[in-house]
DNA sequence: ACAAGATTTCCGAACGATCGGTAGGTTTTT
DNA sequence: AAAAACCTACCGATCGTTCGGAAATCTTGT
């Protein structure tokens, strides 16, 4: 971080400690490249293609916006196409964790279909948008990639499904296509994702239970 | 279209007349790139665009799918940039005429809406899902272009938000936020132009009146 | 009807730029 | 001293775009 001669260049966010803190797997070879890329890379990275999109976003753009060379950003990546697909599986990951464990263990439908919407809205604003990647960018990936991401958003896709399924068990369902309704819910989801990066000047609050509550009245009875 | 020597491909999608039949302006400059591109281009582009997205969409995949060259192409287009501003003023056209005009003289807010979102998905159907390109990949264009293509959307949400209010006036409105209503239904839309290139084995006309209802009911009391 | 010239349409080949990725050496940390 | 982090410089490929010319088509004079 010191003499750097003849560049006296801002160095915008240059990071004041050493990358890549928790790997844990082991690494056999001298590129320690594994599957663990580190957790600035990936915010910066979606960040930028959260902005510009997978294809417009460079290896120099993500190198220069945690304060590297592009050489120097390979230690800690693989290659590009990796790079999405970490960052997929790590919105993926937050997800689970945030949203589909908690909810999981509400017993009454009705509550668990608001706290899917309301969780993962929270989730969007706290931890990044990296979740409006998944759809649209999904296809820069290998198949294998591909699929193992599409799983996941299966998964997600099938608690809305049995959510849904539980509450016409109970008659509060409206008369509707229960798997058409569950893209629907995800998609005012993602959606919110991908418009929500605009200088809006809505409240966070207002906009959750805005849309918590448009979600609910378009499959609940009453 | 006769002798293409010591070359026998099979030409996949060679244009058996020319191409550029309704030029209706002037054309000064020995090259006539007018902003008027042919509608098997923007065809072939917009359907490429939509699958694979804007940035790996080539200017050689377009040559490629209307039987031409990179060269041959730029006759046509005066670059990639504009070829997708032309898509997405074409995409706009298109649910002006067939969407917003038709449903303008349509009293009932209620059934303004039902037709709106109805009208919307036909043409997503019938006429392409070049709409799908409209929110994600207008990042790509300068910033004048952008203004346009958004002002036209703001537009088209505006008409939305001037049903609702109606509605509201009505009393036949929930009690919510009109401007995030309208996103909300913008993004169904547009969100079935999205996940609907996959072979769902779902019925056209039954996710058609799946959405509707889904739209209605978010927003309509009962 | 037909040839000749003008115009449009298209292609082969190349250009400059940029991209993802790499080799090898230097600095920093352990 | 060993290992990790990082940089300079470069590679091959691909991209969007352009140039000059060759077909194909249209227009016009006769």
């Amino acid at each position: 971080m010191s003499a750097r001669p003849g560049l006296s260049l801002p160095e915008p966010n240059k990071l004041t400690f050493p990358i890549l803190t928790l790997l844990k797997t082991a690494k056999p070879k001298p590129t320690p490249k594994g599957q663990a890329s580190n957790e600035e890379v990936l915010r910066a990275a979606a960040r930028l293609m959260v902005q510009k999109g997978y294809g417009a976003t460079s290896i120099s753009d993500i190198a220069q916006a945690v304060g590297m060379t592009k050489a120097g950003l390979y230690h800690h990546i693989t290659g590009k196409q990796d790079l999405l697909f970490q960052i997929l599986i790590h919105a993926m990951d937050g997800v689970e964790r945030d949203v589909i464990e908690p909810v999981k263990q509400l017993e009454d439908p009705e509550e668990r279909l608001r706290e899917i919407i309301r969780l993962h809205l929270r989730r969007l604003f706290e931890n990044g948008l990296e979740f409006a990647l998944l759809f649209p960018e999904r296809r820069h990936l290998e198949p294998a990639q591909q699929d193992a991401v599409v799983q996941r958003g299966k998964n997600y896709l099938g608690l809305i499904c049995v959510t849904l399924s539980e509450l016409a068990d109970q008659g509060k369902l409206r008369d509707l296509d229960i798997n058409i309704a569950a893209v629907h819910i995800l998609q005012i989801i993602t959606g919110v994702a991908r418009w929500c990066t605009k200088d809006t000047g809505i409240s966070e609050d207002h906009l959750v239970e805005q849309t918590v509550n448009f979600g609910l009245s378009a499959v609940l009875k009453r």
